[in-house]
DNA sequence: GATAAATAGTTGCATTTACAACTAATATTA
DNA sequence: TAATATTAGTTGTAAATGCAACTATTTATC
């Protein structure tokens, strides 16, 4: 017998996970991808920037989980682009200081409505104690996926 | 003011979503991935095979949401690891007709309880309600988000 | 039944990614 | 303070990705 009930895939949380991430994420993408040739990296630095300026490139990555090469990368596109703007970190000198530009800022200011719009009409089926919950529970899982050992 | 308060990056579902999806597929990668030398992809795909076999290529590429040349090179890969079989199917003979292998078969039996343990120690801290919960949210959302258009 | 359209799968190719090796600056230790 | 280790960021490179173009087969239309 080749066909295993055990696990039902579409039943594994991993799984799921990461259709419905897939499926959200590239949905807001089509969007800035189309609007401004961003790409995802390049968006979730400028998001970070967007709510704590002035950080080094070493504070996105820990924060987007963005591998430091791809952040480099994407930084380099983005000041070419003069989406952000970059300083010497003088107490530092190995650090950067990283933040969005007037027109990254103002792209931002454009593409953000239309995420949250996208986000609010996604989440309008759940009442705000369902909400509460979810967000509750992906802090749990976010957590607990933190400490598990093999 | 260039600090922006009104999203909370943090807050916002995708980005987070996007956050505990990759946690969570990155530990269960780490274990075939080390063990066994096998990508994402294709352990998507033995995934799907194992609870669908005999499934076409493209029935592979529906279910997963993987792209269809990356399945392509995942399947030559597999194939030529022995991992999986392919016939062509006569009835429509573009169509391949993919099952895992006998040894596909024992790295999907050695594979999946470790993953299967790891789901289970991720949720070990939701009781049965929640997790009910936690499921039937992702349901809908996920199926709002097939349904909404820009 | 010949011609055109659609579908399954493969391949070419430019871009993106991830790892490791590297440079430059700072921190630690003796 | 000299030697060593650590950290921030960049770059080289091999592999992975995604789109479009392609082949082979099947389906639809005339």
């Amino acid at each position: 017998m080749q066909h295993r009930k055990p696990l039902q895939l579409e039943a594994f949380l991993p799984y799921r996970l990461s259709l419905l991430s897939n499926a959200i994420s590239g949905a807001i993408a089509a969007v800035y991808g189309d609007k401004f040739a961003i790409s995802m990296p390049e968006w979730r630095i400028m998001m970070i920037l967007a709510e704590y300026p002035d950080i080094s490139a070493d504070e996105v990555c820990r924060r987007t989980k963005i591998e430091k090469s791809v952040v480099s990368r994407a930084v380099a596109r983005l000041l070419k682009r003069h989406l952000i703007n970059r300083d010497v970190d003088e107490r530092d000198r190995r650090r950067s200081i990283l933040r969005l530009s007037e027109t990254g800022l103002s792209v931002y200011d454009e593409v953000m409505p239309i995420a949250r719009d996208y986000e609010a009409k996604l989440l309008s089926d759940l009442s705000a104690g369902e909400l509460e919950t979810f967000n509750d529970m992906i802090d749990r899982l976010m957590e607990k996926a933190a400490r598990i050992e093999y």
